[in-house]
DNA sequence: GTCTATAAGATGATAGAC
DNA sequence: GTCTATCATCTTATAGAC
């Protein structure tokens, strides 16, 4: 029955603050009014604004994890799993004007320190080896013809979804994210 | 022989530290010394930081329609013309670490202003616009045979290269672009 | 047009009491 | 762990001299 302890609870506000408004446009001030502490107790926790980042960061890429994996239990087939990844990024712009947490963090990575670029290349690399991996099993399993290298389609597949998704917030509209959908389809059949 | 002036050497350099850093990552004290004035110079050219945002998008959206025009005039046919549509966005990674102004702005656009906003979504409307006519060209002309929607695959692309932008730099590797390419030619080619 | 000077507030961060 | 108090610095912005 106990509840989150503050380091939780400063992560889900800041993680949706960056989201929103990016790395380098909200502050402790802002993060410490949400969650209604004070500042000095976020230092408590984390002690630079970059360590806050990284946990940021790393709290994401495992929940990454953690939904592939579940979409791999759970979803029979190449295209249920596909589209269940896509769903995943739908999802987060319906949710309130938010993008991906790496593709905020990426729009600042020339301001961020070496081991968050790491943390931001190893989320995208993840989701397209996985994207990849989904396909070529599809494709040997003669569910899917795709007419176009699966690597190909991953990394195009992982950049359109990030720029849909920056997209559909400037427009408030979830057209563009849609409309990536649609052209997967083409692409993964002959 | 009278070199440009202060206001157009301002709107240079500060495109340049949007692409890079961000709007809200740099301060008008790295732009004034960038360009070697003091801050009070800027003030006097663009008042507040929002009114030097709104200059920025508007010669930035001139230059996509001379750009656009051009690839009109000169490349002959639809796959030429979209092969210089894509090749402006692989030479902005290439000149260091940049991403699109617009791409740039849309990921700050919750702490901007209405109609800064509309000048982003303006940009990448008439960019999916333009990328959709070419293919609507092509095929009348017999030029291409996409399989999917043309506005689709426009929308689509133009959300593509944004995100592939953004990947390209974290990885500074310009093949996320490359693979945009190669996707792209399969979705115009049944 | 550009400068000096300055304001008023924000920012990331620390020391030390409780 | 969280607080109060404080810091040095940065940020956008303005007033007024040159």
């Amino acid at each position: 029955m106990s509840r989150k302890d503050t380091a939780d609870r400063l992560l889900d506000v800041a993680e949706t603050l960056v989201q929103r408004r990016g790395f380098n446009a909200f502050s402790y001030r802002d993060l410490a009014a949400a969650v209604g502490v004070k500042t000095a107790s976020i230092h408590y926790h984390f002690p630079a604004k970059a360590d806050l980042g990284r946990a940021l960061m790393t709290r994401y890429t495992e929940r990454l994890e953690s939904a592939l994996a579940g979409l791999t239990a759970s979803a029979p087939g190449a295209r249920n799993r596909l589209e269940g990844f896509v769903a995943m990024y739908r999802d987060t712009v319906a949710a309130g004007d938010r993008i991906c947490l790496c593709g905020s963090m990426a729009a600042d990575v020339e301001t961020l320190p070496d081991d968050l670029r790491s943390a931001i290349r190893n989320y995208l690399e993840r989701s397209a080896d996985w994207v990849s991996g989904v396909i070529r099993a599809g494709r040997e399993a003669g569910e899917l013809d795709p007419r176009t290298d699966e690597r190909t389609i991953a990394s195009m597949l992982v950049s359109s979804l990030q720029g849909a998704l920056l997209q559909a917030r400037a427009m408030r509209s979830p057209e563009p994210i849609e409309l990536v959908e649609r052209a997967l389809a083409a692409l993964l059949t002959t």
